[in-house]
DNA sequence: TATACTTATGAGCAAATGTTCATATGTTTG
DNA sequence: CAAACATATGAACATTTGCTCATAAGTATA
């Protein structure tokens, strides 16, 4: 015997906490509790680096360059009009701050965004600026 | 006469509709449609604009100061240990980048953190850093 | 192994940034 | 209006940052 309607309560369920669990951070209620003092100064001190990272123009270009797919350093350079040392400078940067992550292809080196959390942050940013 | 399944599916519908508009970008199906092409090199610049406002301990101090509630230059200097004139300076670039807004009550100024997308930037970067 | 090709790195320089100190601007109250 | 208090601003200085240029390091192929 079926429960339809206990069923599809259940993933209205699911579905609700998915929403709570948003790991953006989006719901501003679910999150606010965290805030309720200031942070570790260390823990401040990192996210200001984080976005440090983010805070160059050069730097935004080689990541929304990335947010299609991955390319080498070569390709990224004439892709954003950038010198191929600007461009691994500028990587060296963004590795450390672990928002890329490169893989050796025989004499290329393809670089990526590290995961989803890069790109939410640059989908964040955009649609702020965009409104 | 009800209809019990039909009007769950019908909730189920709006949730999923929901998370789907998930305004902070995070449902990355759903949000890489808008970056197949490099945007405007000015976009692009007011992005990397937007991260720079971030960028900077003391800046990211204050904004955590206000994500509870609004407070006056003063109170965001005692809370953060910072000068007066610092903090003041600080606030200036913030206001600029629209993070926050300045409320005259007296002779204090409050400031508070200007929309829910700044929170959610800043949640977001915390996750980020605290993973 | 020698050569060509791709990427990474170090030094030096110019521009941008954040702080302090002194002081100006604004606001309330005697 | 004068004095006290809160905030904003300008100049000077030190630090940080991003670029270019030259060159090193890593990889593939003749």
């Amino acid at each position: 015997m079926t429960h339809p309607l206990s069923e599809a309560e259940a993933v209205v369920e699911q579905a609700r906490a998915q929403l709570d669990a948003c790991p953006c951070g989006c719901n501003r209620e679910a999150t606010a509790h965290l805030f309720d003092t200031l942070p570790d100064e260390e823990l401040l001190y990192d996210v200001a680096d984080l976005f440090k990272a983010f805070a160059d123009t050069t730097r935004i270009k080689i990541l929304f360059a990335l947010m299609e797919h991955g390319l080498c350093v070569a390709d990224i350079a004439s892709t954003i009009g950038a010198t191929q040392s600007a461009v691994s400078h500028q990587l060296r940067t963004l590795k450390q701050a672990r928002l890329v992550r490169p893989q050796r292809d025989g004499k290329n080196v393809i670089y990526s965004l590290s995961d989803d959390h890069v790109f939410t942050m640059l989908a964040q940013a955009m649609t702020h600026v965009c409104e």
